[in-house]
DNA sequence: AGCTGACGGTCAACACCTGT
DNA sequence: ACAGGTGTTGACCGTCAGCT
């Protein structure tokens, strides 16, 4: 008997009833125990997703010609480090249960990966929505950028958004300048569309202390640039321990910013000569004007222009009875 | 001459106050 | 309770002086 009659024989024993059936039925696919056999079905498996991803980049492409979008495996998503826009928590709940009751109006702007999947140009936020909210899929459009550009993009593009906080633009005009050293500061405020004092005071934050800045890299939201710029002229000023226990009580909402700004001068403003910093001319209950003085700038605000003008030649003639004082003065 | 930072001004948004 | 006025805050802007 030939081996191949003496295998048929053993296997015509072999006898597979209903039973068995609905077994390996209730077990579903078996992944493969021994090496090659793990080995081949990892293949299959990654040669699978990896015709998921062509097509979908396909779907993608004609979507793109065609103005359409595509819906997109969440788990396709990658994010890439620093393009994330923040968003106030508060906002972010606004847009999921948004999201839980409403369609997706603009789609995620996607760039195929090297590495396989896709990365997130626009979007982080509706995807972690859709995500928290037990979707798998989300629409999705193809973005035309490089990475780079797409990280530039989505930067000028979250600059324009009032919501993103002076120190995240900080973070990326910083890098931006590490990048491009060649670029100068008033270059860089031209392609953002910022006067270059703007884009100045917000570098100022990097004369912070490196504990601040820890801080933060968390809240963001902290410390706007105007303060921002005044700690780091205090901590240049050698005041760092001070703006490090200013910013710290800043974030446990103790006090806000101008506050903090203060805490750091406190000193300067007892040696300072206590010069008057502005009064109110009362008419009956009302301020009838409200005059503000800083160092040699004095400034006077009426409640109409009509009372400006009025006001105007009276302040002219007793100014210039000043000044003739002052000549005669002078004189003798 | 060009770059940078300091300083003060303007504006919008919001909070608070006051009168009805 | 509501509307309007007033004050405060933060973001943004323009000017100017110092520095390289």
């Amino acid at each position: 008997m030939s081996l191949r009659e003496k295998l048929a024989a053993k296997a015509g024993n072999i006898k597979v009833t209903a039973e068995d059936l609905e077994k390996a039925a209730a077990r579903g696919p078996q992944a493969p125990r021994t090496a090659p056999g793990q080995l081949m079905h990892m293949q299959g498996k990654v040669e699978r997703q990896a015709n998921e991803i062509a097509q979908l980049r396909a779907e993608l492409e004609s979507a793109r010609v065609s103005g359409g979008a595509v819906d997109v495996p969440i788990d396709q998503l990658h994010e890439v480090p620093g393009r994330r826009r923040f968003m106030p928590p508060e906002k972010y709940v606004e847009l999921r249960e948004n999201l839980r009751h409403n369609k997706l109006v603009h789609p995620v702007i996607v760039c195929p990966r090297p590495a396989g999947g896709f990365e997130i140009v626009s979007g982080h936020h509706r995807t972690d929505a859709y995500r928290e909210l037990g979707r798998d899929h989300i629409r999705c459009v193809l973005g035309e950028l490089s990475s780079d550009e797409a990280d530039t993009g989505a930067f000028y593009a979250n600059l324009m958004q009032s919501d993103l906080t002076d120190f995240e633009k900080f973070r990326k005009f910083d890098e931006l300048l590490l990048r491009s050293p060649d670029k100068t500061q008033a270059a860089i405020a031209e392609q953002a569309g910022v006067p270059v004092s703007t884009l100045s005071e917000i570098l100022s934050f990097r004369n912070l202390p490196p504990e601040v800045l820890s801080l933060l890299d968390s809240r963001p939201d902290l410390l706007g640039s105007n303060a921002g710029a005044e700690l780091a002229r205090a901590t240049k000023d050698g005041r760092g321990d001070r703006v490090v226990e200013a910013v710290k009580l800043l974030a446990e909402k103790k006090i806000d910013q101008q506050q903090a700004v203060r805490m750091t001068k406190a000193e300067q403003v007892k040696t300072r000569p206590a010069a008057s910093t502005g009064f109110k001319i009362k008419a009956g209950k009302a301020t009838w004007c409200d005059v503000r003085i800083a160092k040699k700038v004095m400034r006077i605000e009426f409640r109409s222009e009509e009372e400006a003008e009025a006001a105007q030649s009276a302040i002219r003639e007793h100014l210039e009875g000043l000044a003739k004082a002052a000549s005669e003065d002078a004189k003798s």
